[in-house]
DNA sequence: TGACTATATTCTTAAAAGAGAATATTGAAG
DNA sequence: CTTCAATATTCTCTTTTAAGAATATAGTCA
């Protein structure tokens, strides 16, 4: 029970949802994903750590930065099940269409650094 | 992504999802569901609501009653999946077992009339 | 080594959720 | 009509959640 109410919680936050379907596109990282949801770097950063503990997504580090990309769903039932769905759920919501659209244009060197 | 949140808040919290898989089995009124959940009857008339806003129960009225029951799920495809994994995700949860086997010995006739 | 950059954590505050007690509502039965 | 039973709503309190600011951490690159 304990899983699933875990699971189920790191899909209530609409931000969450957002990072879910982005990053079933392509993988981000922290400061592309906060700079896409026009939240805070700490707040992305938390949003990111609660969807690893529920095992949707999983971290790399590359060089500078570290990738956040979408997990198999090996880690659970309920992951993959819910990953499944998403992949075809809100594909026609304007928030998921709009952010969606912004994607190519969220790049990290245009980002962070300062060249 | 209103409507989906709605439906994953609902079923964010542990006596929700316990009220859907009892109702899976039978139909329940309030009075049953607050003596198996161990919760006040405004508990259960509040998490009831919640569950039959987001479409995953309806109620109807038999004499002094109302009746509960798990809904077919044409409302929402959100719903419908989720009702439909609920029906063999957690079987073997101690918490729904031990809820489950309960079912049985609990009737509104004990509980609530007092003849 | 030392400065810098991306990310994580802590702190504080505000909003939301969950619980029970008290109260209101609604309909059935005498 | 009046009473009573089942359910719903309101009120209050406590806990949880979410957000940003400030700060800490850790790793890269000169």
């Amino acid at each position: 029970m304990k899983d699933f109410i875990m699971t189920i919680k790191a899909l209530s936050d609409p931000n969450r949802v957002k990072i879910v379907k982005m990053l079933q596109h392509r993988v981000m990282c922290v400061c592309e994903i906060g700079t896409a949801l026009k939240i805070s770097q700490p707040g992305a950063s938390k949003h990111l750590k609660i969807l690893e503990n529920a095992g949707f997504i999983s971290s790399q580090k590359d060089g500078m930065w570290i990738n956040y990309r979408i997990s198999d769903g090996s880690f659970s039932p309920y992951v993959a099940s819910l990953l499944g769905n998403l992949r075809h759920w809100m594909e026609d919501d304007p928030d998921i269409a709009e952010i969606l659209e912004r994607l190519p244009s969220i790049q990290r060197e245009e980002i962070c650094r300062k060249v």
